[in-house]
DNA sequence: CACACTGTTCGCTC
DNA sequence: CGAGCGAACAGTGT
């Protein structure tokens, strides 16, 4: 589920529900490797303190503590923030929870257990660490066409790293190539500088759009890729049906008459 | 039973 | 050594 807008949603969920409470207790459950530092780590730095603030970048969420120290939560395929106060509420799959001195709890909820959390005391050093590019919405649009411009790779999986600017998933990335008409298998080389501006122009656009709707994809506009590209779907565009191929391993959709293969 | 899944990382090859 | 690529991770949902 998690891309750049769900993660910025996810932030501002943390933000309006976790700050400002003391930590009582960390616990965790079948968390298998969500937290590859131990938990120890994790519980001891963060009892006694508050969740002073959160920041973010790409798909990363950042919880400051009020001693200085940073949680990372990474949300993998399957993770989200459950805050919740009765035992009725809680997420079926819980595995790390934060209980507050005021009875409520901050759980990172995670079927798949593909989701991390660790401990670091600087963003900006973390990024580095982990070859992380700056958010995709705060880069200029030489940033983000500079490093595509030079790679021999298929365009699609070069949007989905992170290194040269993160938080681009699977249909975010499907959805930039459908609406600028490029074919997910062309070569970066490949692309004139005017489709790079144009993905450019569209990655702000998707992103902007699925936070106003706050991400939930069926009040998207009709002429997203997103709402109509269920099985036997039509191209909003053009009206001809809607394929589903891999690229890069992943899952792709594409109309193959808008969608030139190159 | 088969397959898909909005993410990342590792190991292999060139 | 770096880029590219496929598998692995682990579980739910259809």
């Amino acid at each position: 589920m998690p891309e750049l807008p769900e993660v910025e949603l996810y932030r501002r969920y943390v933000d309006g529900t976790s700050l400002a409470q003391r930590i009582v207790e960390v616990r965790t459950e079948n968390e298998g490797r969500m937290l590859p530092q131990g938990k120890e780590l994790i519980q001891n730095t963060s009892v006694g303190k508050t969740f002073s603030h959160t920041s973010r970048v790409g798909k990363f969420l950042f919880l400051h503590l009020d001693n200085g120290k940073i949680l990372m939560w990474h949300f993998g395929l399957t993770g989200a923030p459950v805050y919740y106060r009765n035992a009725e509420d809680r997420p079926r799959f819980e595995r790390i929870v934060f209980d507050f001195d005021n009875g409520f709890h901050l759980a990172f909820n995670c079927s798949r257990k593909f989701g991390r959390l660790e401990l670091t005391d600087d963003v900006e050093k973390y990024r580095e660490e982990k070859n992380l590019g700056k958010d995709a919405m705060e880069i200029t649009s030489e940033e983000f066409t500079q490093p595509l411009s030079r790679k021999k790779t298929m365009i699609k999986p070069a949007l989905l790293e992170q290194k040269h600017f993160a938080g681009i998933g699977n249909w975010i990335a499907d959805e930039m190539l459908f609406q600028t008409k490029i074919h997910p298998e062309t070569r970066c080389n490949d692309l004139s500088a005017t489709q790079l501006e144009q993905l450019f122009t569209s990655m702000r656009s998707i992103i902007h759009t699925a936070i106003d709707h706050e991400s939930h994809y069926q009040d998207f506009p009709n002429e997203y890729l997103v709402i109509n590209r269920k099985d036997g779907g039509s191209c909003p565009d053009c009206g001809n049906e809607l394929i589903r191929i891999v690229v890069g391993g992943r899952g792709t959709y594409i109309c193959t008459t808008c969608q030139v293969s190159p």
